[in-house]
DNA sequence: CTGAAAGCGCTTACAG
DNA sequence: CTGAAAGCGCTTACAG
């Protein structure tokens, strides 16, 4: 059905050997420039494709980085991330594919199914998972959340923090009872509680009492009852879990008819692009995804060259926006 | 490296036949309980894992779909079809890998990269690169802007249907001149070209001037700008490209300190689920999303069985739905 | 009930 | 400068 080398050999007049070097460049150079032509014609006229399957088998390798994204929906920040990697990954010939892990086959499938070079993960892998992998010859490069060894192969920007962030942020603009937007959603455990935990750290730290917790999903009516809570225990600044829930947040408060920032301030995470849209404009923090997604690839890539220098970790470059709403 | 069915074999003091026939399941049987049983352990003890390159080298075909992401942002609407999609898929025992197709590399590459056995096109292809997949013997399944052929493959949603509806429903609410708020992005045209077509048309239709066109980004200043050219025409309805855009353009409104809807009615594209949480609450078009990955999925499945009873498409499912800016 | 052998399409030493 | 041959790891008729 398809059209092999031996076609195109065929076609040409030479043998497989000669058109594998034509189109591949071989080692010791010097194919006649007729006999080039004749190839490059014959494979190009006859749509030749060379079989990957084929190819990664001789080769013991592919050119495959597989991407793995968490179970959670993706958002810009995500997005954005991709494209930086695959372009640096494009440029060193690496072609990435993306998983998305929330269909219900185990990961374990996946790769199997596909042979990459290179596994990138933006969720944690199970340890059992990793050795597998690695046995079957693939690099992982993982993240972690709140990774608290120094396996350079695994780089977590702290969620902790950036709920401490978040607290330290409210206290500078005179908040003193803060209260806590955590998601429905309970795929995002993964990032909420260490953020939680960061809030109610920083709250500890500043003196304060522990945040008021609500979930709040993206309806109005989930952030009104928040909201009528927070009031209830005299909240005067909430932190959200990210922008998408500190939206609704802003939505709740309204509905109840507080003032923002003057009632209550909020601020969320991830700056995503209708923050600054939001009314009054959303406080929030940014994560220089630029930055992340720059070091990904470099590990990335210092895994597909074998190399144990890990490029240096960034610094976590968080940052507080501060707009309207606090 | 890694370890193939004949370290199995070995293992289990069996040929590499038998390896494989306990694995993959023989078709015409029976195999002694106690040589599974051994076979089953060595391979598990040893992390035995097929390779997936031999193994579709010598099937000649692959468990993967591959799914070609366009060269725009994805927000939540691409993501719940890829859910979808995976897990319609994963029960027919084929593993969906994502290409986001913003990289430099063009989309050839990563076809015979991974020898996908269908590839399905959430962007348009060119006709060559459909014709020379399908000579690699791959299905391809897309999805094309305005299709008005009768390609049982392809399947889309006509955009232009959906600016008219926008217009539509202003008028029905009272409104008489129309703005339109495109997108800056340039990538975006393929939809903005045809919704804004639908606008126009519908304005044409309703007896109305030609809409007040003006391009705006996720800023508030340039939404602002617009508000200014809005109100200089006389505008008092504004139809926007997708919900993010009429985000901006409700900012924009706002801070030009017109009411919404009193002064300027606005409506989106897509009810993202911020919609309902802007203010004023957004009214926008549905596009039924689930009704459209179930057809995709079912497409796909109809080309793997090389099935020839395309499944009937869906109706478009378009609907308004109404909230507070209208 | 199990093994020896062929062949999927490619690349690459090794001979000419 | 070019070709014959081996071998990557798998599956599957075909013999026993």
């Amino acid at each position: 059905m398809a059209v092999t080398s031996a076609d195109v050999a065929h076609a040409s007049g030479v043998s497989r050997t000669t058109v594998s070097y034509v189109l591949n460049g071989r080692p010791g150079a010097t194919i006649s420039e007729a006999t080039r032509r004749r190839v490059l014609e014959a494979a190009e006229q006859l749509g030749y494709a060379p079989s990957a399957a084929a190819r990664t088998l001789r080769r013991g390798r592919s050119d495959l980085v597989l991407v793995v994204l968490p179970h959670w929906p993706i958002g810009p920040v995500i997005d954005t991330l991709l494209d930086h990697l695959a372009d640096d990954l494009a440029e060193r010939g690496m072609s990435v594919l993306v998983h998305h892990g929330r269909g219900t086959r185990p990961l374990a499938d996946l790769w199997r199914v596909v042979t990459p070079r290179t596994v990138v993960g933006l969720t944690a892998f199970a340890p059992e998972e990793v050795r597998a992998m690695r046995r079957a010859g693939i690099r992982v490069v993982g993240t972690r959340i709140d990774a608290d060894d120094h396996d350079p192969s695994v780089y977590a920007i702290s969620q902790r923090r950036i709920g401490r962030m978040q607290v330290e942020h409210l206290v500078e603009r005179g908040h003193g009872r803060i209260g806590w937007a955590g998601p429905t959603d309970a795929r995002l455990a993964e990032f909420s509680e260490p953020r939680l935990a960061g809030v109610v750290e920083a709250c500890a730290t500043a003196g304060l009492p522990t945040p008021v917790l609500a979930e709040v999903d993206l309806e109005v009516g989930s952030a009104r009852a928040a909201a009528a809570i927070w009031r209830e225990a005299g909240v005067d600044a909430v932190a959200a879990y990210n922008d998408d829930v500190a939206l609704a947040v802003l939505a709740g408060l309204r509905a109840e008819g507080l003032a923002i920032p003057d009632d209550v301030a909020v601020i969320g995470v991830d700056d995503a692009p209708f923050a600054r849209l939001a009314c009054p404009a959303l406080s929030t923090i940014s994560q220089a995804i630029d930055v992340q997604a720059a070091y990904l690839a470099a590990a990335t890539i210092a895994a597909l060259d074998d190399d144990d220098d890990h490029p240096p970790r960034p610094p976590d470059m968080l940052a507080v926006v501060r707009r309207d709403s606090t």
